[in-house]
DNA sequence: TGAAAAAACGACCGGTCGTGCTTTTTTTGT
DNA sequence: ACAAAAAAAGCACGACCGGTCGTTTTTTCA
Protein backbone atom coordinates (compact mmCIF):
# COMPACT_ATOMS: atom_id res chain seq x y z
CA UNK A 1 0.00 0.00 0.00
CA UNK A 2 3.08 1.98 0.30
CA UNK A 3 4.49 1.86 -3.41
CA UNK A 4 1.00 3.88 -4.91
CA UNK A 5 1.70 6.82 -3.06
CA UNK A 6 5.31 7.06 -4.12
CA UNK A 7 4.84 6.57 -7.37
CA UNK A 8 2.07 9.15 -6.73
CA UNK A 9 4.64 11.67 -5.23
CA UNK A 10 6.71 11.21 -8.20
CA UNK A 11 4.52 12.32 -10.30
CA UNK A 12 3.19 15.21 -8.58
CA UNK A 13 6.67 16.31 -8.26
CA UNK A 14 7.47 16.25 -12.14
CA UNK A 15 3.90 17.31 -12.98
CA UNK A 16 5.18 20.91 -10.76
CA UNK A 17 8.04 21.15 -13.06
CA UNK A 18 6.42 20.71 -16.25
CA UNK A 19 4.21 23.15 -15.27
CA UNK A 20 5.84 25.64 -14.73
CA UNK A 21 7.02 25.92 -17.72
CA UNK A 22 4.21 25.03 -20.13
CA UNK A 23 1.61 26.17 -17.54
CA UNK A 24 -1.46 24.42 -16.11
CA UNK A 25 -3.35 23.68 -19.21
CA UNK A 26 0.07 22.77 -20.86
CA UNK A 27 0.38 20.28 -18.86
CA UNK A 28 -0.79 16.83 -20.70
CA UNK A 29 -1.01 13.68 -19.38
CA UNK A 30 0.72 12.04 -22.09
CA UNK A 31 3.70 14.19 -21.98
CA UNK A 32 3.79 14.02 -18.06
CA UNK A 33 3.63 10.01 -18.56
CA UNK A 34 6.45 9.79 -21.13
CA UNK A 35 8.30 11.88 -18.77
CA UNK A 36 7.87 9.39 -16.06
CA UNK A 37 8.34 6.37 -18.47
CA UNK A 38 5.31 5.31 -17.79
CA UNK A 39 2.16 5.13 -19.56
CA UNK A 40 -0.43 7.41 -19.30
CA UNK A 41 -3.45 5.34 -18.22
CA UNK A 42 -1.06 3.71 -15.45
CA UNK A 43 -0.31 7.61 -14.47
CA UNK A 44 -4.30 8.34 -14.52
CA UNK A 45 -5.35 6.23 -12.36
CA UNK A 46 -3.45 7.80 -9.22
CA UNK A 47 -6.21 10.82 -9.79
CA UNK A 48 -9.66 11.13 -10.69
CA UNK A 49 -9.16 13.85 -13.44
CA UNK A 50 -7.02 16.28 -14.76
CA UNK A 51 -8.06 18.71 -12.35
CA UNK A 52 -7.81 16.96 -9.73
CA UNK A 53 -4.33 16.43 -10.41
CA UNK A 54 -4.05 19.93 -11.13
CA UNK A 55 -5.10 20.95 -7.98
CA UNK A 56 -3.07 17.99 -6.02
CA UNK A 57 0.10 19.78 -7.93
CA UNK A 58 -0.17 22.86 -6.37
CA UNK A 59 -0.98 21.73 -3.22
CA UNK A 60 2.62 20.24 -3.18
CA UNK A 61 3.82 23.53 -4.63
CA UNK A 62 2.21 25.52 -2.13
CA UNK A 63 3.88 23.13 0.57
CA UNK A 64 7.51 23.26 -1.00
CA UNK A 65 6.70 26.94 -1.21
CA UNK A 66 6.20 27.14 2.76
CA UNK A 67 8.97 25.13 3.66
CA UNK A 68 11.33 26.87 1.06
CA UNK A 69 10.39 30.90 1.83
CA UNK A 70 7.93 31.06 4.00
CA UNK A 71 8.76 28.90 7.28
CA UNK A 72 12.66 29.43 7.40
CA UNK A 73 11.82 33.25 6.93
CA UNK A 74 9.53 33.68 9.76
CA UNK A 75 12.14 31.77 12.14
CA UNK A 76 14.07 34.75 11.23
CA UNK A 77 13.78 37.49 14.69
CA UNK A 78 10.89 39.25 13.49
CA UNK A 79 10.85 43.01 11.97
CA UNK A 80 13.60 43.81 9.14
CA UNK A 81 15.70 40.34 9.49
CA UNK A 82 12.43 38.81 8.65
CA UNK A 83 11.04 40.88 5.56
CA UNK A 84 15.01 40.92 4.47
CA UNK A 85 14.56 37.08 4.80
CA UNK A 86 11.12 37.05 3.39
CA UNK A 87 13.03 38.64 -0.13
CA UNK A 88 15.49 36.89 -0.27
CA UNK A 89 14.04 33.05 -0.01
CA UNK A 90 11.54 34.53 -2.62
CA UNK A 91 14.10 35.51 -4.81
CA UNK A 92 15.75 32.62 -4.60
CA UNK A 93 12.06 30.59 -5.04
CA UNK A 94 11.44 32.54 -8.26
CA UNK A 95 15.60 31.98 -9.86
CA UNK A 96 15.98 28.25 -8.86
CA UNK A 97 17.94 26.44 -11.41
CA UNK A 98 16.02 23.12 -10.29
CA UNK A 99 12.94 24.71 -11.12
CA UNK A 100 12.53 25.72 -14.84
CA UNK A 101 10.32 28.08 -15.52
CA UNK A 102 10.38 30.39 -12.83
CA UNK A 103 7.37 30.36 -10.09
CA UNK A 104 4.11 28.26 -11.17
CA UNK A 105 1.76 30.40 -9.54
CA UNK A 106 3.31 33.36 -11.70
CA UNK A 107 2.21 31.15 -14.33
CA UNK A 108 -1.27 30.49 -13.07
CA UNK A 109 -1.98 33.90 -11.99
CA UNK A 110 -1.68 34.42 -15.60
CA UNK A 111 -3.19 31.76 -17.03
CA UNK A 112 -7.01 31.75 -14.73
CA UNK A 113 -6.82 35.61 -14.60
CA UNK A 114 -10.43 35.99 -16.09
CA UNK A 115 -11.51 32.91 -16.55
CA UNK A 116 -14.81 31.63 -14.55
CA UNK A 117 -14.46 30.33 -11.33
CA UNK A 118 -13.18 26.94 -10.96
CA UNK A 119 -11.38 25.14 -7.79
CA UNK A 120 -7.96 25.97 -9.71
CA UNK A 121 -8.61 29.16 -9.63
CA UNK A 122 -10.02 29.43 -6.15
CA UNK A 123 -7.09 27.74 -4.89
CA UNK A 124 -4.63 30.10 -6.85
CA UNK A 125 -6.61 33.18 -5.45
CA UNK A 126 -6.77 31.96 -1.96
CA UNK A 127 -2.99 30.97 -2.00
CA UNK A 128 -2.34 34.28 -3.25
CA UNK A 129 -4.13 36.19 -1.17
CA UNK A 130 -2.73 34.25 1.69
CA UNK A 131 1.06 34.92 1.04
CA UNK A 132 -0.03 38.55 0.22
CA UNK A 133 -1.48 38.21 4.03
CA UNK A 134 1.76 36.77 5.49
CA UNK A 135 4.11 39.57 3.88
CA UNK A 136 1.42 42.16 5.56
CA UNK A 137 2.06 40.61 8.70
CA UNK A 138 5.96 40.35 8.64
CA UNK A 139 5.25 44.29 8.09
CA UNK A 140 2.86 45.24 10.57
CA UNK A 141 5.49 43.43 12.77
CA UNK A 142 8.37 44.99 11.78
CA UNK A 143 6.19 48.80 12.40
CA UNK A 144 5.60 47.68 16.22
CA UNK A 145 9.49 46.60 16.61
CA UNK A 146 9.98 49.98 15.36
CA UNK A 147 12.15 48.94 12.04
CA UNK A 148 9.18 50.79 9.76
CA UNK A 149 7.80 54.13 10.02
CA UNK A 150 4.99 53.72 12.20
CA UNK A 151 2.64 54.97 9.94
CA UNK A 152 3.22 52.44 7.19
CA UNK A 153 -0.12 51.05 5.38
CA UNK A 154 0.89 46.94 5.84
CA UNK A 155 -1.24 46.05 2.90
CA UNK A 156 -0.05 48.78 0.38
CA UNK A 157 3.55 47.57 1.42
CA UNK A 158 2.63 43.75 0.36
CA UNK A 159 1.00 45.36 -2.91
CA UNK A 160 4.01 47.07 -3.58
CA UNK A 161 6.17 43.75 -2.55
CA UNK A 162 4.44 41.76 -4.74
CA UNK A 163 4.97 43.94 -7.23
CA UNK A 164 8.64 43.85 -7.52
CA UNK A 165 8.58 40.38 -6.91
CA UNK A 166 6.92 39.91 -10.52
CA UNK A 167 8.84 42.79 -12.54
CA UNK A 168 11.70 40.80 -11.13
CA UNK A 169 9.83 37.41 -12.32
CA UNK A 170 9.38 38.71 -15.66
CA UNK A 171 12.83 39.90 -16.35
CA UNK A 172 14.73 37.70 -15.19
CA UNK A 173 12.40 34.94 -16.95
CA UNK A 174 11.24 37.19 -20.22
CA UNK A 175 14.06 39.42 -20.76
CA UNK A 176 16.95 36.84 -18.90
CA UNK A 177 18.56 39.99 -18.26
CA UNK A 178 20.62 38.90 -14.53
CA UNK A 179 20.18 42.07 -13.01
CA UNK B 1 -9.30 44.02 -53.30
CA UNK B 2 -10.52 45.89 -50.46
CA UNK B 3 -13.09 43.49 -49.05
CA UNK B 4 -9.99 41.29 -48.14
CA UNK B 5 -7.99 43.45 -46.35
CA UNK B 6 -10.98 44.63 -44.37
CA UNK B 7 -12.34 41.21 -43.45
CA UNK B 8 -8.38 40.63 -42.25
CA UNK B 9 -8.50 43.35 -39.63
CA UNK B 10 -12.01 42.15 -38.01
CA UNK B 11 -10.28 38.61 -37.44
CA UNK B 12 -7.56 40.42 -35.92
CA UNK B 13 -9.16 42.86 -33.89
CA UNK B 14 -11.80 39.86 -32.30
CA UNK B 15 -8.52 37.50 -32.36
CA UNK B 16 -7.05 40.44 -29.74
CA UNK B 17 -10.20 40.07 -28.07
CA UNK B 18 -10.39 36.44 -27.59
CA UNK B 19 -6.36 36.12 -26.93
CA UNK B 20 -6.39 38.48 -23.86
CA UNK B 21 -8.45 36.10 -22.25
CA UNK B 22 -7.65 32.65 -23.17
CA UNK B 23 -3.87 33.22 -24.18
CA UNK B 24 -1.88 32.54 -27.52
CA UNK B 25 -2.62 29.17 -27.50
CA UNK B 26 -5.72 28.99 -25.64
CA UNK B 27 -6.63 31.19 -28.95
CA UNK B 28 -8.36 28.06 -31.20
CA UNK B 29 -8.76 29.18 -35.22
CA UNK B 30 -12.07 26.87 -34.67
CA UNK B 31 -13.31 29.16 -31.69
CA UNK B 32 -12.10 32.57 -33.14
CA UNK B 33 -13.98 31.69 -36.54
CA UNK B 34 -17.59 30.69 -34.79
CA UNK B 35 -16.68 33.89 -32.81
CA UNK B 36 -17.05 35.40 -36.74
CA UNK B 37 -19.19 34.03 -38.33
CA UNK B 38 -17.18 32.19 -40.54
CA UNK B 39 -15.58 29.19 -41.48
CA UNK B 40 -12.03 27.72 -40.15
CA UNK B 41 -10.34 27.23 -43.66
CA UNK B 42 -12.12 30.88 -44.96
CA UNK B 43 -10.11 32.57 -41.69
CA UNK B 44 -7.26 30.22 -42.35
CA UNK B 45 -6.80 31.77 -46.17
CA UNK B 46 -5.96 35.49 -44.65
CA UNK B 47 -2.79 33.61 -43.03
CA UNK B 48 -0.01 31.04 -43.82
CA UNK B 49 0.11 30.06 -39.92
CA UNK B 50 -1.19 30.17 -36.62
CA UNK B 51 1.61 32.16 -35.49
CA UNK B 52 1.63 34.37 -38.39
CA UNK B 53 -2.15 35.08 -37.27
CA UNK B 54 -0.62 34.72 -33.61
CA UNK B 55 2.07 37.53 -34.49
CA UNK B 56 0.08 39.77 -37.04
CA UNK B 57 -2.54 39.97 -33.79
CA UNK B 58 -0.16 41.03 -31.32
CA UNK B 59 0.89 43.86 -34.13
CA UNK B 60 -2.63 45.46 -33.87
CA UNK B 61 -2.48 45.06 -30.85
CA UNK B 62 1.22 46.92 -30.17
CA UNK B 63 -0.85 49.61 -32.40
CA UNK B 64 -3.76 49.85 -30.04
CA UNK B 65 -1.26 50.33 -27.12
CA UNK B 66 0.53 53.63 -28.54
CA UNK B 67 -2.54 55.02 -30.12
CA UNK B 68 -4.50 54.56 -26.78
CA UNK B 69 -1.27 54.87 -24.09
CA UNK B 70 1.49 55.96 -25.20
CA UNK B 71 0.58 58.72 -27.81
CA UNK B 72 -1.86 60.56 -25.83
CA UNK B 73 0.87 60.55 -23.14
CA UNK B 74 3.60 61.59 -24.84
CA UNK B 75 1.11 64.23 -26.05
CA UNK B 76 0.98 66.36 -22.40
CA UNK B 77 4.20 68.32 -21.52
CA UNK B 78 7.46 67.02 -20.58
CA UNK B 79 7.88 65.98 -16.97
CA UNK B 80 5.39 65.11 -14.15
CA UNK B 81 2.38 65.33 -16.13
CA UNK B 82 3.69 63.25 -18.88
CA UNK B 83 4.91 60.39 -16.60
CA UNK B 84 1.33 60.69 -14.56
CA UNK B 85 -0.94 60.61 -17.44
CA UNK B 86 1.69 57.14 -18.55
CA UNK B 87 -0.07 56.08 -15.48
CA UNK B 88 -3.08 56.54 -15.92
CA UNK B 89 -3.64 55.37 -19.94
CA UNK B 90 -2.05 52.86 -18.62
CA UNK B 91 -3.87 51.77 -16.03
CA UNK B 92 -7.14 52.38 -17.77
CA UNK B 93 -5.69 50.34 -20.66
CA UNK B 94 -5.85 47.19 -18.29
CA UNK B 95 -9.22 47.79 -16.83
CA UNK B 96 -10.80 48.58 -19.96
CA UNK B 97 -13.87 46.60 -19.84
CA UNK B 98 -14.19 46.50 -23.71
CA UNK B 99 -10.73 43.91 -23.38
CA UNK B 100 -11.63 41.44 -21.38
CA UNK B 101 -8.91 39.41 -20.15
CA UNK B 102 -6.99 42.25 -19.66
CA UNK B 103 -3.52 43.46 -21.39
CA UNK B 104 -2.41 40.91 -23.92
CA UNK B 105 0.99 41.50 -23.54
CA UNK B 106 1.09 40.26 -19.62
CA UNK B 107 -0.58 36.94 -20.79
CA UNK B 108 1.42 36.41 -23.34
CA UNK B 109 4.66 37.35 -21.23
CA UNK B 110 4.07 34.69 -18.59
CA UNK B 111 3.00 32.32 -21.41
CA UNK B 112 6.15 32.70 -23.05
CA UNK B 113 9.06 33.19 -20.33
CA UNK B 114 10.69 30.18 -20.12
CA UNK B 115 9.67 29.07 -23.46
CA UNK B 116 12.01 28.62 -26.12
CA UNK B 117 12.72 31.23 -29.19
CA UNK B 118 10.16 32.09 -31.21
CA UNK B 119 9.31 34.98 -33.58
CA UNK B 120 6.34 35.69 -31.17
CA UNK B 121 8.39 35.11 -28.30
CA UNK B 122 10.78 37.52 -29.89
CA UNK B 123 8.63 40.22 -30.67
CA UNK B 124 7.26 40.20 -27.19
CA UNK B 125 10.36 40.54 -25.60
CA UNK B 126 11.42 43.89 -27.92
CA UNK B 127 8.10 45.44 -27.42
CA UNK B 128 8.29 44.95 -23.35
CA UNK B 129 11.69 46.35 -23.90
CA UNK B 130 10.32 49.35 -25.75
CA UNK B 131 8.08 49.95 -23.02
CA UNK B 132 10.26 49.87 -20.39
CA UNK B 133 12.48 52.29 -22.51
CA UNK B 134 9.53 54.50 -23.26
CA UNK B 135 8.89 54.86 -19.37
CA UNK B 136 12.50 55.48 -18.38
CA UNK B 137 13.07 58.05 -21.54
CA UNK B 138 10.05 60.02 -19.16
CA UNK B 139 11.64 59.64 -16.14
CA UNK B 140 14.52 61.09 -17.78
CA UNK B 141 12.92 64.01 -18.75
CA UNK B 142 10.94 64.50 -15.30
CA UNK B 143 14.90 64.94 -13.55
CA UNK B 144 15.74 67.33 -16.18
CA UNK B 145 12.91 69.56 -16.06
CA UNK B 146 13.27 69.15 -12.08
CA UNK B 147 10.21 67.10 -11.33
CA UNK B 148 12.27 64.15 -10.11
CA UNK B 149 15.42 64.21 -7.45
CA UNK B 150 18.53 64.66 -9.81
CA UNK B 151 19.57 61.29 -9.05
CA UNK B 152 17.13 59.44 -10.01
CA UNK B 153 18.24 55.79 -11.80
CA UNK B 154 15.62 55.88 -15.00
CA UNK B 155 15.70 52.51 -15.24
CA UNK B 156 15.36 51.53 -12.29
CA UNK B 157 12.13 53.51 -11.97
CA UNK B 158 10.71 51.98 -15.18
CA UNK B 159 11.33 48.64 -13.28
CA UNK B 160 9.51 49.77 -10.43
CA UNK B 161 6.71 51.26 -12.81
CA UNK B 162 6.41 48.13 -14.30
CA UNK B 163 5.93 46.34 -11.03
CA UNK B 164 3.27 48.71 -9.86
CA UNK B 165 1.34 47.63 -13.10
CA UNK B 166 1.71 43.95 -13.06
CA UNK B 167 0.60 44.03 -9.17
CA UNK B 168 -2.10 46.08 -10.05
CA UNK B 169 -3.40 43.76 -12.63
CA UNK B 170 -3.26 40.59 -11.17
CA UNK B 171 -4.97 42.76 -7.98
CA UNK B 172 -7.34 43.54 -10.56
CA UNK B 173 -7.91 40.32 -12.62
CA UNK B 174 -7.17 37.84 -10.47
CA UNK B 175 -8.49 38.73 -6.82
CA UNK B 176 -10.70 40.84 -8.57
CA UNK B 177 -9.93 43.88 -6.32
CA UNK B 178 -11.35 46.98 -7.44
CA UNK B 179 -9.13 48.88 -5.72
C1' DT C 1 4.26 -19.58 -0.94
C1' DG C 2 0.01 -18.52 -2.80
C1' DA C 3 -4.16 -15.85 -3.16
C1' DA C 4 -6.10 -11.21 -2.87
C1' DA C 5 -5.36 -6.48 -3.84
C1' DA C 6 -3.04 -2.73 -5.87
C1' DA C 7 -0.77 -0.78 -9.71
C1' DA C 8 0.53 -0.36 -14.33
C1' DC C 9 -0.45 -1.32 -19.08
C1' DG C 10 -2.30 -1.12 -24.07
C1' DA C 11 -5.96 -0.37 -26.98
C1' DC C 12 -9.39 2.59 -27.89
C1' DC C 13 -13.17 6.38 -27.63
C1' DG C 14 -15.12 10.93 -29.17
C1' DG C 15 -13.45 15.34 -29.87
C1' DT C 16 -10.40 19.27 -31.13
C1' DC C 17 -6.24 20.95 -32.89
C1' DG C 18 -3.66 23.22 -37.05
C1' DT C 19 -3.31 22.72 -41.84
C1' DG C 20 -3.56 21.23 -46.54
C1' DC C 21 -6.44 20.70 -51.09
C1' DT C 22 -10.59 21.48 -54.06
C1' DT C 23 -14.72 23.71 -55.06
C1' DT C 24 -18.10 27.29 -54.77
C1' DT C 25 -19.37 31.96 -54.06
C1' DT C 26 -18.47 36.76 -54.13
C1' DT C 27 -16.11 40.74 -55.56
C1' DT C 28 -13.64 43.37 -59.02
C1' DG C 29 -12.30 45.67 -63.48
C1' DT C 30 -13.60 46.18 -68.17
C1' DA D 1 -22.78 42.07 -68.45
C1' DC D 2 -19.13 39.03 -68.19
C1' DA D 3 -14.75 36.98 -67.48
C1' DA D 4 -10.84 37.09 -64.33
C1' DA D 5 -9.49 37.22 -59.69
C1' DA D 6 -10.14 37.10 -54.90
C1' DA D 7 -12.41 35.32 -50.93
C1' DA D 8 -14.85 32.03 -48.52
C1' DA D 9 -16.44 27.40 -47.82
C1' DG D 10 -16.21 22.30 -47.71
C1' DC D 11 -13.85 18.40 -46.72
C1' DA D 12 -10.31 15.45 -45.11
C1' DC D 13 -5.82 14.44 -42.94
C1' DG D 14 -2.83 13.19 -39.04
C1' DA D 15 -1.64 14.38 -34.45
C1' DC D 16 -2.88 15.00 -29.92
C1' DC D 17 -6.25 15.81 -26.18
C1' DG D 18 -8.59 13.93 -21.62
C1' DG D 19 -10.69 9.86 -20.35
C1' DT D 20 -12.51 4.64 -20.15
C1' DC D 21 -12.01 -0.28 -19.89
C1' DG D 22 -10.42 -4.93 -19.63
C1' DT D 23 -6.13 -7.30 -18.98
C1' DT D 24 -1.66 -8.18 -17.12
C1' DT D 25 1.96 -7.42 -13.96
C1' DT D 26 3.57 -6.35 -9.49
C1' DT D 27 3.13 -5.78 -4.67
C1' DT D 28 1.23 -7.01 -0.27
C1' DC D 29 0.00 -9.86 3.49
C1' DA D 30 -1.50 -14.12 5.68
Amino acid sequence: MAKGLQTRDRILDTAFRLAARDGLEGLSLAGLAGELGMSKSGLFAHFGSKEELQLEMLRTASDLFVAKVLAPSFRQPRGLPRVKALFENWRRWATDPGLPGGCIFVAAAAELDDRDRSPVRDYVVSQQQALLQAVARAARLAVEVGHFRRDLDAEQFAFEFLGIYLAFHQSHRLLRDPR
